[in-house]
DNA sequence: AGTACATTTCCATACTCTTGGAAACATGGA
DNA sequence: TCCATGTTTCCAAGAGTATGGAAATGTACT
């Protein structure tokens, strides 16, 4: 993954709008959600919840399908724990340097 | 950890510089890199160095102790593990989704 | 005290992002 | 075809961010 967009992903999240948007959908899972009920449940105008979906989306950490008249979103987990790997890589040099390791309850990600 | 947190250590590493000095320190571990050595790797006017230095420390992301003239900085690892566990709290629901689960090399991170 | 060096603060410029109303663009049903 | 509904694009205003030179601050050594 390319620092690039790292950076992008990251600037994705990196704004309260658009992380309550992901988690959301981090939560909905592969199934994922229609614009309309994100826009509702936050309660955003349908333009600033397009505009936020679009930037996640260009971001690489959304996914989106049609249904008919309606446009499905779900989150990139794949992408998710490609990002979270990105951070920590060569942590400490390589050496293990978590005060207490422990795996995290509901998803594991890969090493990059 | 508050949202509003998260989106500040999420801005602060969404930014080429400042993700670069991040990872940087990250590798360096613990013992962490004076300023000068971070500025002079990195080919930053000083300026440009303390300020992002003084934004990710803002964030919570670094730590800094003096050393006789020197500032040293370290990777707030604990931080940077909340963080990580944030991002897929309550993951599909709470059940595993990941299609090739697999424990990070380096470090692992805490359930938030 | 004076000098040398490390780091930060100040400041101005240029640039990017967020917001939401209005209009445009689908799609499905009558 | 016409209408209702879901979603996106367009646009302009306001707010926030990055950069780096110059000056200020702090620390150590003589």
């Amino acid at each position: 993954m390319e620092t690039k967009q790292v950076v992008e992903a990251l600037a994705a999240l990196a704004q309260e709008t658009r992380l309550a948007v992901f988690r959301m959908l981090v939560e909905a899972g592969p199934a994922g959600l229609r614009a309309g009920e994100i826009s509702t449940r936050l309660r955003l105008p349908a333009a600033t919840a397009s505009f936020h979906l679009a930037q996640l989306t260009r971001a690489g950490l959304l996914a989106s399908r049609t249904q008919g008249r309606f446009v499905i979103y779900s989150a990139d987990f794949e992408r998710m724990n490609v990002l979270l790997g990105f951070l920590t890589d060569n942590c400490c040099g390589g050496e293990s340097c978590a005060p207490v390791p422990q795996p995290v309850k509901t998803m594991k990600r890969k090493a990059s």
